[in-house]
DNA sequence: CCGGCAATCCTCTAAAAACAGGATTTATAA
DNA sequence: TTATAAATCCTGTTTTTAGAGGATTGCCGG
């Protein structure tokens, strides 16, 4: 019984090139696809795809949160992420949000139909440079863990706020503020908030 | 007579779809397409297209270089920028370096065709998201003019150095040091050190 | 129940940055 | 040639941050 494939992405061009690629794939059944979150939820009422290729970047919700929703309604649905990114951190997110695999856009026919094929079967796939990206210990993209008051009090600061502002703001004592502060230079390791607010930003945390 | 048309882009998936989205149109011939900027410009010595749809992130360099380093060779080949993002200083770069049109990748068919037939003319063309980015009369993305020292310095301030290690790497007193930080803040319109981190980043000038 | 963590608050010191005024030299463009 | 701009340097003062040391409360999971 052929593969039931859904994808969600923005871009015709995207769209179009799998269609192309997947064209004389007997073993898969082109569904169809959105270009929005909202209209891939709607689908999802009343049709079942085995696969669901989703890009991470939409329109109205990220693909991360999508991928989420998804698997709590639907989890027998597999999806696999899509993205131009073979960011660490997107990857990891994606699967962490119950996805199967992940496809960089620059995957080959082979490497696209072998993921849709794998993550069918319940196994997980990632392509050869997710995977790459994937195993590199320590690359600098690994994010440091920081709380919600922490992040709070992080993009005060990237707003240009001095600690007697962001107090003031948070109805805390300034001090706290200088602790939260301490914290996320220790947690970033960096020795300003200079160098702070460059790492927070090319880790796409602020 | 057919426009012909070359594409280099790092995704396939994004070559097949423009492929499909233009196959039914007979006024486009498909020369081919290149993956990276060495075989562009390796295909370019024995063929002339006329129309270049070229993507800005390339594996082995900018398309932004590419587009000028084309451009000064082949001045008779046009070029479009083509990008998922939409952002006023990608867009204006490669305009700057000679493109002819700007395509974002969620363009429609028509758009694609369009644009195609449009520069191929020797007009300009910009997709709809992109002309309104770049309508934006003053949204924040107006880079401020600075200059190579001041960039320089900017670029060691994010790096996490104070004025004194600057000074030293650069051979030159802290004062000095001093006033291209305050003249950056002042052309930035920024209070400290972090916002104006943030702002450049956000401008890509780091 | 207890350990760990998040969030809060504190003191003190030294370093750094922000703010406010300058000035000089050199090169370049009008 | 005469502005203009870039890059350099200076003296102050005030504010803010960084660094080092703490402490308390409350909550959650093993």
């Amino acid at each position: 019984m052929a593969i039931k494939l859904f994808i969600v992405d923005d871009h015709y061009m995207v769209i179009e090139g799998i269609h192309t690629l997947l064209q004389n794939e007997k073993n898969i059944e082109w569904m169809g696809h959105a270009t929005n979150a909202a209209s891939c939820l709607a689908f999802l009422q009343t049709n079942r795809p085995d696969v669901i290729l989703m890009d991470i970047n939409l329109p109205d919700k990220s693909g991360i949160d999508l991928c989420k929703e998804v698997k709590e309604n639907y989890p027998g649905v597999f999806i696999i992420g899509l993205s131009t990114f073979n960011q660490q951190s997107f990857i990891e997110k994606m699967m962490v949000s119950g996805a199967s695999g992940y496809l960089l856009k620059n995957a080959t026919q082979e490497e696209l139909v072998e993921g849709i094929e794998t993550v069918a079967k319940g196994k997980q796939f990632l392509s050869f440079d997710a995977a790459l990206a994937l195993r590199k210990p320590d690359n600098g993209n690994n994010r440091p863990v920081i709380t919600r008051r922490e992040k709070e009090v992080l993009e005060l600061i990237a707003d240009g706020m001095t600690n007697n502002e962001i107090a003031k703001k948070l109805f805390i004592s300034s001090t706290t503020v200088d602790t939260h502060r301490k914290n996320l230079l220790a947690k970033f390791e960096c020795k300003n908030v200079a160098s702070l607010i460059k790492a927070a930003m090319q880790l796409n945390m602020i």
